[in-house]
RNA sequence: GGGCUCGUAGCUCAACUGGAUAGAGCACGGGACUUCGGAUCCCGGGGUUGUGGGUUCGAAUCCCACCGAGCCCGCCA
């Protein structure tokens, strides 16, 4: 069955078609303000210079144009200026929401057979996860479900361990030196949190070499550079890129404590991952392109033997690919992962879900792969999103200021547990199922958080909104899903058919109206990777279901036919918030 | 110095991408059949959309200048 929109546009189509006018112009349909009666509006205002008369004229040739062809489908045609306000028949509508509930997935896209890899998450292995992975992980996953939701045949979620490099090297060395062998299992402690607390001790004491350092009249980046710490992390990262053994050694069993951790982290977030990369592995690929690069004259060599290429031509500046002592660096890895990619899927464009902090760097990645002509330097595209700020200000993981995952999970689960047992209506749940549902509510909650903001806008993460359960919240959108699926099970009658006669109201025209353009709204989230678009639509739709909900008995109707189309009205709404929530990675409890 | 992004109610964010009288949440004040689930709903105050120009039927949205904030231009990742 077609959507309201759809059929809006396609009227619209052949509007300009019979009056012989260009595609090309832009008649925007978009969805009727509510102060107006109507569920679909065309302006008509681009074609005020084509006809040659007023926009409240094409209006009303629009109307008749409609009413003389469309008239079982089209309730009521209002023109307000150079606004076409359609209100779709009671019949229409009722034969909508059947097809809806009836049908497993609305609206459906048209497959598109393009392969789209989308990278996100690709934390350091020397520390455990905060906030800011937080955004990222959700934003990727929702984009990645989003893609998929529309259409795209072929979405990988691929995740970029950055298991080396000096980071690494800190926690490494810190560990060696003043970790008397401790192990997650003796500390009690995941392993990404016991190997963050060497980080941090790491950057205390070397903190500490630097300023004595100074006070003796180094310079600040001399004194960064000559500090005995930082000298050993070097030697460090040297004996890993050549292989030495014992070093290795250390390095694996490290690395494989904070993955161990990282899977509980993504697992309980339910998030995963179709490929794994790890850098230790896709760097020496990296190399050989620097290699090649060096050889076909793109990039250079300074005396010193560090690798370089010039980009001032492109509007950048000249960029190192390679140390003096021939460790490689961040971009080198870069280029070996992509090549990698690019072998593996051939796929059609490849997102990279990366802090805006990093857009410098995907410009020169891009312009690298240009100049070397690789066939995918014009596929990527570097999704970028703002950090997460606290209101004391930014996070340090060198500083140890920041909001740990899990621990803010643990909180949000207690929280919520509490709740739990304060409401009647789950008091009585068993210790497992409360514990289930608390864990649904704290991730609908902080994902919900994440999500409704504009990913190119910061977020400013106040723990008390972020705790809250009520108003624009994760938890608001879950309560409303509950509340109808409860009374789904109530009602006695599920309507079998939608072939009757029923008048809508205008708050059943206003959930209505969200309905039909739940589709744009999915597409215009995917196409603006933007699952904030997606977001608020979920919350607007659950809140004018709470105010329908307060206004209008539903279960309690006494009249059978009405009490039908309610209950199929409300069931198409759960549907939509269940499909939009899932597109979300947002769980939606039936009981709460 | 150069590049990119963002400035909307006291605070946090929206505004269908150029459309109608700029809307929500939080906070504050008042209220809701002794509930089809009150984690809800209703009412209220609160705005020169950072400032000044421009483009046009129409600008929070596009262009220019300025002011303010953030990020980047590392032999860190």
């Amino acid at each position: 069955m077609e959507t309201p929109v759809a059929i809006v546009k396609d009227i619209v189509r052949k509007f300009l078609a019979e009056n012989n006018i260009q595609e090309s112009v832009n008649v925007p349909v978009q969805m009727t303000r509510d102060e107006f009666e109507g569920e679909v509006t065309i302006a008509s205002f681009p074609l005020a210079k084509t006809f040659k008369k007023s926009p409240q004229e094409i209006a009303s040739i629009i109307k008749e144009f409609i009413e003389s062809r469309y008239a079982d489908k089209v309730k009521h045609i209002e023109v307000k200026g150079g606004f076409v306000n359609i209100s779709f028949s009671d019949s229409y509508w009722l034969e909508f929401i059947k097809t809806l509930v009836d049908s497993d997935k609305y609206p459906v896209f048209q497959k598109k057979s393009e392969t789209v890899v989308i990278e996100f998450s690709s934390p350091n292995t020397n520390k455990p996860q905060h906030l800011g992975h937080v955004r990222n992980n959700v934003l990727g996953w929702a984009t990645a479900m989003l893609l998929k939701r529309t259409g795209t045949e072929k979405v990988i979620k691929v995740n970029l361990i950055n298991d080396r490099g000096i980071h690494i090297s800190k926690s490494m060395l810190a560990w060696l030196k003043w970790g008397n062998g401790i192990t997650p299992e003796k500390a009690g402690k995941k392993g990404d949190h016991l190997i963050g607390d060497f980080y941090v001790m790491f950057e205390k004491e070397y903190k500490k070499q630097v300023e004595e350092l100074m006070n003796k009249g180094m310079s600040k980046e001399e004194a960064m550079e000559k500090a005995p710490l930082m000298q050993e992390a070097r030697e460090l990262l040297r004996r890993w890129e050549s292989g030495d053994p014992e070093v290795l050694k250390v390095w694996r069993m490290l690395n494989d404590w904070v993955l161990k951790g990282f899977d509980e982290t993504y697992k309980r977030l339910g998030i995963e991952f179709d490929h794994i990369d790890y850098e230790s592995e896709t760097y020496k690929l990296g190399k050989e392109i620097v290699r090649e690069g060096l050889e076909k004259g793109i990039f250079y060599q300074k005396e010193d033997g560090s690798v370089w290429i010039d980009l001032t031509d492109v509007g950048l500046d000249h960029k190192l690919l390679l140390r003096s002592d021939g460790t490689s660096v961040y971009i080198t890895q870069d280029l070996g992962t992509i090549e990698l990619r690019w072998n593996r899927y051939k796929m059609d464009l490849m997102i990279y879900v990366v802090a805006e902090e990093q857009e410098y760097h995907f410009k020169v990645l891009q312009a690298i792969l240009k100049k070397l002509g690789r066939p995918y330097a014009d596929k990527i595209y570097h999704l970028s999103y703002a950090m997460v700020d606290l209101p004391t200000g930014k996070m340090k993981s060198r500083e140890g200021t920041v909001i740990d995952a899990d621990d803010l999970l643990d909180e949000l689960h207690q929280l919520a547990y509490e709740k739990i047992n304060e409401s009647p209506k789950t008091a009585s749940l068993s210790e497992e199922e409360k514990h289930d549902l608390a864990e649904k509510i704290a991730l609908g909650a902080i994902k919900f958080y994440m999500l409704r903001v504009d990913p190119k806008k910061r977020i400013l993460f106040r723990k008390e909104e972020a705790l809250d359960f009520e108003g624009y919240t994760g938890p608001f959108v879950q309560y409303t899903h509950a509340r109808i699926v409860s009374l789904w099970e109530k009602a006695q009658d599920k309507p079998a058919s939608a072939d009757f006669n029923y008048e809508f109201n205008r708050f059943e025209r206003q959930l209505l109206k969200l309905m039909a353009f739940y589709g744009e709204v999915l597409q215009e989230a995917t196409r603006k990777y933007d699952p904030s678009a997606l977001t608020n639509f979920l919350y607007r739709l659950a809140k004018e279901f709470n105010r329908y909900y307060a206004n209008t008995p539903i279960v309690k109707e006494t009249d059978s036919l009405a009490r039908s189309a309610r209950l199929l009205l409300s069931r198409a709404i759960q549907q939509i918030l269940n499909d939009g929530a899932s597109t979300l990675g947002i769980p939606l409890p039936d009981k709460m």
